[in-house]
DNA sequence: CGGCTTTGACCAGCGC
DNA sequence: GCGCTGGTCAAAGCCG
């Protein structure tokens, strides 16, 4: 049983040290670039490759209003989620360059890491890919959101009584990963970190199956984003709202979305809301 | 038997 | 320099 509620944005990356202005980066306005908010996630997921497919923007339509990205890291926005799983999005798109090199700086890591585990030190840093996180009101961990994900990993976090489990998309030449853990304020919140860019279509959006045609199920929009999509049809609509969502650190990310339609109580309680 | 999960160990980055 | 923490690897085990 897989049951998403509610979704969020949220700055996970409140602590980093490219922390953003997150308003900027999820202003839903409604003017600038409407079209940058899908294609700019599906870049983001390596969706937008040759795969596109009616789906995507069929979830896009789910959309209130059209995002409008000022950010130079505006490309990488997690448009909302196109699931009613989707709660909230944080983009940590830390530069283009990651971006479009991805791949070659992943095998980088990679072989600086250990493959070669002998003491050879760079003076590169780590680069991270583009990164976008949401948070989904689930009870299990790891959402189903299209792609296969194989875990390789699972640390106890600081702060957080839950572990953080680290998945890698099976798929041999994509480098995408993501972490999931669990909110250390709210247990029935998980949080979902994304990075990179997948480079091959959903293999679930090429099976017939999931109970019913790809456009209605939900999973077939998600699957291209590469983010959780639980079936919730009957929530589909209710759960991208405007929100603000405080963080431990003291941070708030603001979703962008014009209005709330009061989905987002369900997940947050109202005085968090309240404070702006 | 292949794919996936678990888990301990290792490494790099960062702050003090 | 040291310790802490996050991120990853890879061996071992589990499961279908």
């Amino acid at each position: 049983m897989e049951r998403n509620e509610g979704l969020k944005m949220e700055d996970m990356f409140g602590n980093s040290a490219n922390s953003f202005p997150f308003q900027s980066i999820f202003d839903f306005s409604g003017e600038g670039d409407n079209n940058k908010f899908p294609l700019g996630f599906m870049e983001l997921l390596g969706a937008a490759h040759d795969f596109t497919s009616p789906p995507l923007f069929d979830v896009a339509q789910q959309v209130p209003s059209p995002l409008k990205i000022d950010s130079p890291d505006a490309f990488n926005l997690p448009a909302t989620p196109n699931s009613p799983s989707v709660s909230s999005a944080s983009s940590e798109a830390v530069n283009d360059e990651a971006v479009k090199v991805d791949g070659q700086k992943q095998d980088q890591q990679k072989n600086k890491k250990q493959l070669n585990l002998k003491p050879k030190k760079t003076n590169q840093k780590r680069q991270r890919e583009p990164r976008f996180a949401f948070m989904t009101k689930s009870e299990v961990d790891h959402l189903e959101d299209g792609y296969r994900w194989r875990k390789y990993g699972q640390k106890a976090v600081k702060n957080s009584t839950f572990p953080r489990s680290y998945y890698r998309c099976t798929s041999t030449s994509c480098n995408v990963k993501k972490r999931v853990e669990r909110s250390f304020t709210d247990p029935s919140i998980v949080v979902t970190t994304y990075e990179g860019q997948h480079n091959h279509p959903s293999p679930l959006m090429s099976r017939p199956s999931h109970g019913g045609s790809p456009l209605n199920s939900g999973i077939s929009a998600g699957a291209a984003f590469g983010m959780p999509m639980q079936r919730a049809e009957s929530h589909f609509y209710h759960h991208h709202h405007h929100q603000q969502v405080p963080f431990s650190n003291g941070s708030s990310i603001n979703a962008g979305f014009p209005h709330d339609h009061g989905l987002l109580q369900d997940i947050i309680p109202s005085h968090m809301l309240k404070e702006e």
